[in-house]
DNA sequence: ATAGGGTTAG
């Protein structure tokens, strides 16, 4: 062209930038000045993407600064722009903020700030952010939901995932693969394996993250099988894994322990897909050997990674005290305390590794060290949604209205558990206290005051849910499969890692946790 | 005539 106005460089531009050719997108946006052209509201909306998808904040904010310059910050398009950019270099603060500012807004605009809160983390204040979208009478758009859902499947909410769903249907959306991949996401993670499954099957053009939201789910529910049989269907059907597939099935083989495949797999990802391991498939392979009590198979592993974490030696050392192996834990600790002396849950782990060993002084020099350290660990707890509200258990909290009832209620189960021939065992109770008052400490467990409350506010024969913040102890194990016989109800627990469906006296996972 | 937002993952 022999003439070029504004609009046809921003064409090209935005031309670029959406096709992945980023540099010449910028280089041109240099060129476009030096022929007297200065960026406007389309150039900057079109260029502000690239540095998201960077990560480039420093860059994003020189873009800032001059959309502030030139008054453009009161653009709907730029100001979204800047919401995405923000949240995705995880400033969300920043991404807030220029949401408040914006008086006006559209449906792209609250999309931007809510997915950038629950990208980050942020669900409670995605979702108030939805509500307010709806009560300021913003009509959501599929955005808005594929957006949204990820919250109630983080925060397990299936209330409200449910609610959502009529929602989608209402509007038509059901068809839309990111709204069905983040709905069979939310029903896996709240314990609706098969209406995870009912809807994936659903799914008209399943994409990759389909399938891996529904081999996750299989994972989670320790359906390795499924889990194997579905991966295998994808690759059958041209989609190529990528790196949160690859993390999926190696979930699942661990959650089974499934050694041969999950190292098969392992070994073979990077020739067979093309993905190097990464931290998250380490952490699935070392799960894998160490939940098998394969601990010298895992500690090999970690020391091959060039920089491994706190958190994957933390694996191997939970693993230490399920097989009771002081030596090593001593040794991982130390590593972990090298990368990561902040970390928590492995100095509370080591404590009770001394403890369960009898050494009660090194149990409470550990202890100490955290009170000089000032660190607290977060204290076990389980939750159970009951008629919309979350009711949360906490143990030795009384705080809960009808602690009486439920106290009473345990006392009852107890009974009739003893009868069916229970005995407590107190082997994992790591207080230096007798046994009649180990009995009472594994008896106050958040868990069973949950499931005890849940027996109690809902009627015969439904489904308890329960969800705890980490493992369920080998003694609430036994009882909880007791309890879904006697009170012949299926009972759903879902730990930090996975779910238990207990059903007439056993459960899922097959002892294998 | 040109521009902005989304699903899976320790």
């Amino acid at each position: 062209m022999t003439t070029r106005d504004i609009i046809s460089w921003n064409t090209v531009i935005a031309g670029n930038a959406q096709n992945g050719l980023h540099e010449d997108a910028l280089a041109m946006v240099r060129e476009m000045g030096g022929a007297g052209l200065k960026p406007d509201i389309f150039t900057l909306s079109a260029i502000l993407p690239i540095f998201a998808q960077y990560v480039d904040v420093d860059k994003g904010r020189e873009i800032h600064g001059y959309v502030i310059r030139y008054g453009f910050d009161k653009d709907l398009y730029v100001a979204s722009s800047l919401i995405n950019m923000y949240s995705r270099c995880a400033r969300v603060e920043d991404s807030i903020r220029v949401f408040k500012i914006t008086r006006q807004r559209d449906t792209i605009s609250w999309n931007s700030v809510i997915a950038g809160c629950v990208q980050n983390g942020m669900f409670d204040e995605g979702l108030r952010l939805f509500r307010q979208m709806l009560k300021d009478n913003v009509i959501p758009g599929s955005v808005s939901f594929s957006s949204i859902m990820p919250a109630c499947a983080h925060l397990t909410t299936l209330n409200l995932g449910k609610q959502l769903h009529g929602y989608i249907m209402r509007c038509g959306f059901d068809d839309n693969v990111f709204i069905s991949s983040s709905l069979v996401d939310m029903y896996a993670k709240c314990g609706h394996i098969r209406t995870a499954g009912w809807i994936f099957g659903g799914i008209k053009g399943r994409d990759m993250v389909s399938w891996t939201a529904m081999i996750m789910g299989c994972a989670l529910h320790g359906y390795a099988e499924d889990a194997i049989s579905l991966f295998e269907q994808m690759k059958l059907e041209g989609i190529r894994p990528n790196h949160v597939a690859i993390t999926a099935i190696l979930t699942a083989c661990s959650h089974a322990g499934m050694i041969d495949e999950g190292r098969r797999y392992f070994d073979r990802m990077t020739e067979e897909y093309g993905i190097r391991p990464g931290l998250e498939h380490y952490a699935a392979m070392a799960d894998l050997y160490s939940r098998k009590g394969k601990l010298n198979d895992a500690y090999q592993l970690i020391s091959t990674m060039t920089t491994p974490t706190g958190t994957i030696w933390s694996l191997l050392l939970s693993a230490c005290r399920v097989h009771k192996n002081v030596d090593l834990a001593e040794k991982v600790a130390s590593k972990i305390f090298e990368v990561d002396p902040e970390n928590i849950g492995a100095r509370v782990l080591l404590s009770n590794i001394y403890a369960n060993d009898g050494r009660w002084k090194e149990a409470a020099k550990v202890r100490m060290t955290m009170r000089n350290m000032g660190i607290r660990k977060n204290p076990a707890c389980s939750w159970i949604e009951v008629k919309n509200k979350i009711h949360t258990f906490i143990a030795d909290d009384k705080s809960h209205p009808l602690h009486d009832e439920i106290n009473i209620a345990l006392c009852e189960l107890q009974e009739k558990m003893e009868l069916a021939g229970y005995v407590a065992d107190t082997s994992e109770v790591l207080h230096d206290v007798d046994d009649e008052q180990k009995k009472y400490l594994l008896y106050g467990h958040s868990e069973r005051r949950a499931i005890a409350f849940g027996i109690m506010s809902t009627p015969a024969g439904t489904t308890i849910r329960v969800i705890k913040n980490i493992r369920i102890c080998v003694d609430c194990h036994t009882a909880i499969k007791l309890i879904s016989k006697i009170v012949g109800r299926e009972i759903v627990v879902r730990d930090n890692s996975r779910f238990h469906h207990f059903r007439d006296g056993e459960c899922s996972c097959g002892e294998y946790w």
